[in-house]
DNA sequence: ATAGGGTTAG
């Protein structure tokens, strides 16, 4: 008896260790000395090898035994889901219920786990725990509260929330649940209100989970004040971002999200050490304020800090590149890739195919999409969308029939793709056609975005009113992008009837947004309509409205070179540059007859646009930049600009001329899509 | 055998 004991305590200290080798001597011992059949030491067994990864150990000590307990069942189904085998832990779970032995708390809890955000199994297990009467104990409403808030669903969370006795089964644990359930869901204010209870009323004392979690919510919520809040009842307790990493990673995530870059920057730079998460935040969080130089700055220091870049950080830090269109640095990238194991994983692979495509190298990206070993519905949709972008609708259309021939299912997203590029090449009865192919797929549901394409697709067909009859018939509320979609519409086609009633609606929901005011006045502008244009730019100005300045780059000889068109700040090259660029239009003169008529800088809002329109529109500049580097005969390069607003019409057909007089080929990525100019054409026809 | 935390590509 008393070595029974012992052997099980041992077995217990090796689970615990993970230590095999000892656990499998312990297991050779036991069977000398005639335990075999002892459920207890059985069960250690299980444990120890399911804690040593050793499933298939497990599974046999479990098989052999004649007779089970309802720990034996759990252990190795536990075992199963710490190693995310949640399928096999369910499938263990179903014998179990056709078998004498009823499950407890434990098994109960274990299975919710292996239902992860699944709420129709989750609900069935729900019932059995109701029946078995175990929906109030805390490890299972514990449980329910997390299986039903991955799954989206708080209501049923808070139910079960709700169904735990306040004594002896609510626990600090069952709240942080509720807590984190909440703003995991993306509820960051009922996150908060249930904190505010369980300090109010029960004078529970929040933990370290407690804080994650409601950072989680303020980040969510973009919320600062209640940020800083936090922040300070964590120091008032003790929990430092110093010496709690996830803590600081949350922080800095609040930080971030509510455009606070200096606090979170005063936080990172306190830290002692830095972790790839809290890296990732600090780049990324300079890069969506547009920071684009301080987010390449924290990327090398990141780079040489020492710290092992995982797929995670690699991922992001291709996405920033990406969307600054730096082509060479994401090559640089690239290559590191080929020597980490955290170059294996598919996101890492989908961001650079992602940014091959943002960047206009679509051969490159081809070839690497090919090649991926596993490509998921994320690869596929960077394709779709990069293509799209390139206005070639009907390979999108390909692309997406063989993903799912390849049996993998679309999602939102991926119709969002493709409906985009349908509507981008004027496809309409097939862009028709997905769109109710979406509406009818149960698993899914469009979103506003998807019903922007729609009236992309319609507005661009003319059809403005049947476009203005499908947003106001919207099953959610229309967002300001749908209707800007249908007033960039109403641009094109010159319909001030409905442009007019389009941009009531924007000023009155979207009323501090410059964009809107830029849109309707020009639009008002181009039809004659003086007096009202010029009401739309009062109204602009009083309000102190600015519109956002044109910004161009272009990557040349490794070196990223900026262009502002308003503002002070000049290239350095650029009296150079607008010589270059008159003699190009001269021949552009001489040899097409073209005549540099501006029409579109005539309707400027602004007098800072009006002398971005004299001291040449920032994407010229950048054009003009390779020109002076080339000369007018030089150089085979494909010359790569890039522009945060849309390229206008004077540049469009500027630039059309430009590739024909000097003959090279020039890829302009805009806010929008991509223009490639050859030959006197461009790729793209819609524009204005 | 026991619940709960921060980053991530389309």
């Amino acid at each position: 008896m008393e070595r029974l004991k012992m052997i099980a305590d041992l077995l217990r200290a090796s689970a615990r260790g993970s230590s095999l080798r000892a656990g499998v001597q312990l297991h050779a011992v036991l069977m000398k000395l005639g335990f075999g059949s002892d459920i207890m030491l059985n069960n250690n067994l299980i444990d120890m090898y399911t804690k040593c990864g050793k499933l298939v150990m497990a599974g046999e000590v479990f098989g052999e035994m004649r007779e089970r307990n309802v720990v034996s069942w759990t252990a190795l189904m536990v075992g199963f889901l710490q190693h995310g085998e949640s399928r096999e832990c369910l499938r263990l779970f179903k014998e179990m219920q056709g078998s004498s032995t009823a499950p407890n708390e434990f098994t109960l809890s274990a299975i919710l786990k292996a239902c992860g955000g699944g709420t129709r199994d989750g609900g069935q297990i729900h019932g059995v725990c109701v029946r078995t009467g175990f929906e109030g104990h805390d490890v299972v409403a514990n449980s329910l509260v997390v299986m039903y808030s991955k799954g989206r669903c708080t209501g049923d969370a808070r139910r079960g929330f709700d169904a735990t006795p306040l004594t002896p089964f609510r626990s600090l644990a069952t709240w942080n649940a509720m807590i984190s359930g909440y703003s995991h869901a993306g509820y960051g204010r009922d996150s908060l209100l249930v904190f505010r209870e369980m300090r109010r009323q029960h004078d529970e004392q929040p933990d370290e989970f407690t804080f994650a979690s409601l950072l989680k919510a303020c980040s969510g919520l973009g919320a600062a004040r209640e940020g800083a809040q936090v922040h300070a009842a964590m120091a008032v307790r003790g929990f430092s971002p110093v010496s709690n990493s996830i803590l600081a990673g949350a922080l800095l995530d609040v930080y971030v999200k509510c455009h606070c870059l200096p606090v979170a920057m005063k936080v990172f730079d306190r830290l002692e050490r830095r972790n790839a998460i809290q890296w990732t935040t600090v780049i990324v969080g300079h890069a969506h304020e547009g920071k684009v130089k301080e987010a390449m700055q924290q990327f090398r220091r990141f780079w040489s800090s020492g710290v092992r870049a995982d797929g995670h950080v690699l991922s992001s830090v291709v996405g920033v590149f990406a969307d600054f269109a730096l082509v060479e640095q994401g090559k640089q990238v690239h290559c590191y890739t080929a020597k980490t194991p955290a170059g294996l994983d598919v996101s890492v692979a989908n961001s650079l195919v992602d940014m091959y495509l943002k960047c206009g190298l679509t051969g490159e990206a081809e070839r690497l999409f090919r090649g991926m070993p596993v490509r998921n519905v994320v690869s596929w949709t960077a394709m779709i969308n990069g293509v799209g972008k390139h206005g070639h609708g009907r390979e999108a259309i390909d692309l997406f029939e063989e993903m799912q021939a390849e049996g993998i299912d679309a999602d939102e997203v991926a119709y969002l793709a493709l409906l985009s590029a349908c509507s981008h090449s004027g496809l309409v009865e097939e862009c028709r056609r997905y769109f109710s192919r979406i509406c009818q797929d149960p698993r899914l549901r469009p979103k506003a975005e998807h019903y922007a394409c729609m009236v992309d697709l319609l507005g661009r067909a003319g059809e403005l009113r049947e476009a203005k009859e499908l947003i106001l018939s919207m099953p959610m509320a229309p967002t300001v992008g749908v209707w800007q979609t249908l007033l960039s519409a109403c641009r094109v086609h010159k319909d001030v009837g409905v442009g007019r009633e389009v941009g009531d609606v924007l000023l009155s929901i979207d009323g501090d947004n410059p964009v809107n005011y830029v849109m309707l006045s020009n639009i008002f502008a181009e039809a004659g309509e003086w007096r009202e244009c010029q009401s739309i730019r009062g109204a602009m100005r009083r309000k102190g409205l600015k519109k956002q300045g044109g910004c161009s780059w272009t990557e040349v000889d490794k070196e990223v070179h900026f262009f502002y068109g308003g503002g002070d700040e000049a290239h350095p090259q650029g009296g150079d540059i607008r010589r270059v660029l008159r003699d190009v239009e001269r021949r552009m003169r001489e040899q097409l007859g073209y005549s540099g008529d501006a029409q579109f800088a005539l309707h400027d809002v602004d007098d800072e646009s009006r002398a971005e329109s004299l001291r040449g529109h920032s994407e010229r500049l950048a054009v003009g930049l390779w020109l002076l580097r080339d000369g007018m005969d030089g150089g085979g390069e494909v010359i790569r600009v890039y522009k945060n607003l849309r390229v206008c019409g004077d540049c469009h057909e500027f630039f059309k001329g430009l590739s024909a007089v000097v003959r090279r080929v020039l890829v302009v990525r805009d806010a929008n899509r991509f223009h490639r100019f050859q030959n006197g054409a461009c790729s793209c026809t819609d524009y204005w």
